[in-house]
DNA sequence: TAATATAAGACCGTATTAGTCGTATTTATG
DNA sequence: CATAAATACGACTAATACGGTCTTATATTA
């Protein structure tokens, strides 16, 4: 019940982690996940997608591993979210990517009240960045 | 992801509009259903808690019902979901009740930090009231 | 060429959530 | 007093999401 997910957790541990040390330093899936005692694959599967969103590199082969591509204040709780779960964090269905499907959206009393907890909700999300969590 | 629960929408949305009219004035489970277009068991189970919870109060037999037994503007968004989900609502297992079982509990890093955004969605949850749904 | 890393996607088991059903109880009314 | 209409409550089922695993491919360096 409004939790975060896993996924998001783990990317934000290893993102925290990253972060913590020298800027562009390199560090692998294997060596995070075993430090936090997180699943590997898991996570793996998560810095993949946050490589493909930019927010981190990836260099393969046998040296390789992940770096931070951005400061950390740059990036916000809000845009991880969105790269790891491939969709915004919203409060309702209707807030989110085609929401108009809602099987209540026409007599839902209650979307337009609420659209101010979801703004509010994407402010914190959005002031909350990766500096606040090292 | 974040979202509130179908459960936690079908209750706002019978509060609300409990709220919209007469004070005192008797609903019941099925015109409120039907008028919504939402299950009507899973309706009643929802009411169920929050007649049980003193939200609204509820009286049996044939003209019987739900009637909104608070003010709208000293009902907060928290505090009804606390009573469906019957839990806190929270950002991550951490922060709820028995949160030190989490299976990196000692290791994570982010709790401390993402406990001012627990800390802040706490603030919105109170601050949304019945009264600002309406 | 071997070792080590990311890349990508399929797969599975389980937990949660949404929704249904059945039955008991209460109460007003003809 | 019988019946209808409402809540009360718990068991059950179905659908979905989530966490986690496995497999195979590709890249890079020594």
């Amino acid at each position: 019940m409004l939790q975060l997910s896993k996924k998001v957790e783990y990317g934000l541990i290893a993102l925290r982690h990253m972060a913590m040390n020298q800027r562009g330093q390199v560090f692998t899936a294997k060596e995070i996940a075993a430090k936090y005692d997180v699943p590997y694959e898991l996570l793996a599967k998560v810095l993949q997608k946050l490589s493909k969103a930019g927010v981190i590199t990836s260099t393969q082969g046998i040296h390789g591993g992940y770096a931070l591509a951005r400061k950390p204040n740059e990036l916000q709780v809000s845009h991880i979210i969105s790269i790891i779960e491939e969709e915004k964090p919203t409060i309702a269905e209707c807030y989110a990517e085609g929401g108009e499907d809602c099987q209540i959206f026409n007599v839902c009393t209650i979307r337009k009240p609420l659209g101010k907890m979801q703004q509010n909700l994407n402010l914190l999300l959005e002031n909350t960045t990766l500096e606040q969590i090292v």
